[in-house]
DNA sequence: CGAGCAGTTGATTCGTATCAACCTTGGTGG
DNA sequence: CCACCAAGGTTGATACGAATCAACTGCTCG
């Protein structure tokens, strides 16, 4: 987001900033809470989570470093933030990044480019809700983490830890912790990806995954 | 969206727009295409579409009155969008909307909110696509309409024509036309709503919807 | 070493898709 | 005005995929 900031108006940031790191599984923002706070992810995966109050909850999102992480102009948002994996954190206060948007309109239009990928990702995902079925949602789910976890190496046969348990892919996907395993399964004995200590992911047959995920 | 703009703003604009007024199922945007030109629609209600390439296909999002239609600062979009039913559009060019883009920062942050909201809707239908199940999206899908279609009287007993088929309630829902079907007839049968030649919707009993969509 | 959580695997149940027949509605032309 | 037709919608029988319930394994941590 700095990016997009004078140089003095960093200096100024700079003076209010924190840093702040939190364990996998840290509560950053409750549901339908007001937050006085926005941060930049500097590491980790951040899950937006949308619960039910019977105890369902749907995973609607997941952010990556660089992303912004926070709700400007909300009144309220329905979806908490949970640290997925270890998280670095630059944290500001809401009023700094009021002041900041009065001044910067380079900033408003970055945060707006940033929702308007949001949405994008977002349809995606109804698409893959909506349309896939359980092995299709599963491959589709380690193209999304291997594509965002480390961009710089983005050919074929990739090797990274999973950022989320099973129970995480089986919210985000809309589906139970046993049927992900299941799946995850059936491609390691085809010979498509291999796992070891269950976190650690090795794509060895990436256009296999591809026609896997149905494109 | 052109509460947003001066006066003088207005009637430049008014110079450069036309009125434009199709049938349902007309295409008005491809998907994957650079669109030349954006619409506010003044009624009817546009359905936005994701097609993969075996066929099936996910609605996205449902668009009424008074939203703007088109995707500023886009590179590409993967959504096509299609009239559901007869819908009057006001149409101008790209670079009108760019021109006052420039000069009202009001407008930047219309179409910033009109982004956020979008993103509050798909994500509360990812939410609904992967935890519900087929009745509780059904009924989703009914109270959503009843909300959006004629957001006037919004107290309890509505009446309204749908304007979706059932294969796009289906498209919407991750579900088939005869589930669809079956589930809507449930709710018929269970004295919830009343379906007059198949399009005309009465909601009876709304706690009762409410509680069938799983809150 | 034992407790507890995460993950895997198996047997069974249940919900939705699929396939198929039929009904309804609205439009068209004789 | 009515017969016909096509598209949209409903209903029924069956198949199949994922959920559920349950047992078990492996890991991590006190």
């Amino acid at each position: 987001m700095c990016g997009a900031l004078e140089p003095a108006q960093l200096a100024r940031l700079g003076r209010q900033t924190g840093r702040r790191e939190v364990e996998a599984g840290t509560q950053l923002v409750a549901a339908g809470q007001l937050v006085e706070s926005y941060a930049n992810i500097l590491s980790g995966v951040v899950k937006l989570v949308m619960p039910l109050s019977d105890g369902r909850q749907q995973i609607v999102g997941l952010q990556f470093a660089p992303d912004f992480l926070g709700r400007p102009f909300a009144d309220t948002s329905e979806v908490a933030a949970e640290a997925g994996s270890r998280v670095r954190l630059c944290v500001f206060p809401r009023s700094a990044l009021e002041a900041l948007v009065r001044e910067s309109p380079a900033l408003v239009h970055r945060l707006h480019r940033q929702a308007l990928r949001e949405l994008d990702d977002a349809r995606e995902w109804m698409m893959i809700l909506g349309q896939k079925q359980a092995g299709e949602k599963v491959a589709s789910l380690l193209l999304l983490l291997s594509a965002r976890i480390d961009p710089t190496k983005d050919g074929v046969s990739r090797r990274f830890e999973l950022p989320l348990r099973r129970s995480d892919f089986a919210d985000f996907l809309g589906l139970t912790t046993e049927t992900v395993s299941r799946h995850l399964t059936r491609l390691r004995k085809a010979g498509i990806i291999r796992i070891e200590r269950s976190r650690l992911v090795t794509i060895d047959d990436y256009d296999g995954l591809v026609a896997e995920a149905g494109q």
